[in-house]
DNA sequence: CAAAGTTAATCAAACGATTGATTAATATAT
DNA sequence: ATATATTAATCAATCGTTTGATTAACTTTG
């Protein structure tokens, strides 16, 4: 009979998540979060302030468990450039496969938010793993175990781009690749390990050099 | 005096187009639409019958003279399949930098979960080019052109995603690259040519067989 | 211990504002 | 003069938010 320890309010984030990623911030009215986290309406705004707070509190509650996770990769001695990107990259994708309500909804404020305090945190929570990947990258140029022509930038892009696009677009991804994107058993026994293999095996052969590539 | 002959109907097109791709669909009200073409706004239902309605004209008017651009590409006969890939990403990123905003709206309403004739619309537009783009790169492989070990649906996904990752998340972008990625002028000098260059260079390296990508 | 006081949590109801849509009247053009 | 185009005014519905009252739990006081 134990009763989660989870809070009311930890509760509604976790609806609100899964609402905000089904409609949108504009189109998941307060009503209907409330209704579907079983409370009351006035208890968004009491614990939220407002509906752009319950947003915020959203993020911040994500973003607090994150910055301890891309650490310690890029600073570790004992690994080549390329064993940090293929850390990376797993990393990457198993956070996102973990959470990807939430992974959604900044997906979308991103797509459609431009100015204002969340803008701002959600850029700079990417801007992290940007710098932090692109470091890597750098690295890997300056021990020769890249190409020096590679664009840094891009392959940061790639990475961010193909989660975004099997992800995020579900119904194009679903129809691409033959079964439900969406179907948390698909994405653990299909979709992650493929995305994880084929990210790997492109940026293998667009980074390192002819020699290294050879294997 | 010569007026634009283009109707008002296409000019609240036009005006539709750039408030959805910064509002998005459901933060773009009738009212603030209307008054930024500078017409009533019962004149949106007059053409439109309504907001949605408005949205799938939206698309029509671009689905009609899209059709023709995809053509041709896949059929030539003469081309290698690597030109045919490289043709093709030529083609696509014209395409996008050419009407970037209503690519904002496609992608948008690609993040929200929709159902209806809309996303059906969206969808087959999308399939289309997937479907042509994937005949090329399975004729590469048949061809012995490409490594027989690719994994096509997401070198697809690939192209779609560092596009929508450039384009369509500007502020990311613009902070990556050090310079504003929405403006007109840095899209066309810095920002075209570097995406399609990249995505050639990438693609080269994973698509083709040691032998020929030794050039 | 018990009475009084205090606080946070929760609710139904209503608020004013805004939404997309419609009307009925008027203007323009053919 | 008839069809098309355009307008101001208005519609019901929904939006996010606020209110005032109620409950339950804990603190303080006598």
């Amino acid at each position: 009979m134990e009763k989660e320890k989870t809070d009311k309010r930890d509760h509604i984030l976790d609806v609100a998540e899964r609402v905000f990623s089904e409609h949108g911030f504009d189109g998941a009215s307060t009503r209907l979060i409330s209704g579907e986290a079983g409370v009351n309406m006035a208890m968004l705004n009491y614990y939220f302030g407002s509906k752009e707070g319950l947003l915020l509190s959203l993020f911040e509650r994500r973003t607090s468990t994150f910055h301890s996770l891309i650490q310690g990769i890029g600073n570790n001695e004992n690994m080549s450039s390329w064993q940090k990107v293929s850390e990376y990259v797993e990393a990457y994708i198993n956070r996102v496969f973990s959470n990807n309500c939430f992974q959604k909804v900044v997906h979308q404020e991103l797509a459609v938010r431009r100015t204002g305090e969340l803008a701002d945190k959600i850029t700079d929570m990417i801007m992290q793993n940007v710098i932090e990947f692109r470091k890597i990258l750098h690295e890997g140029i300056e021990r020769g175990e890249f190409k020096n022509d590679i664009d840094t930038e891009m392959v940061v892009a790639t990475v961010f781009g193909v989660k975004a696009q099997i992800v995020n677009a579900s119904h194009i991804s679903s129809l691409m690749l033959g079964y439900d994107t969406q179907d948390p058993q698909n994405m653990v026994d299909k979709l992650k390990p493929r995305v994880t293999d084929y990210l790997k095996k492109l940026l293998k052969a667009y980074l390192l050099t002819e020699h290294d590539n050879a294997k």
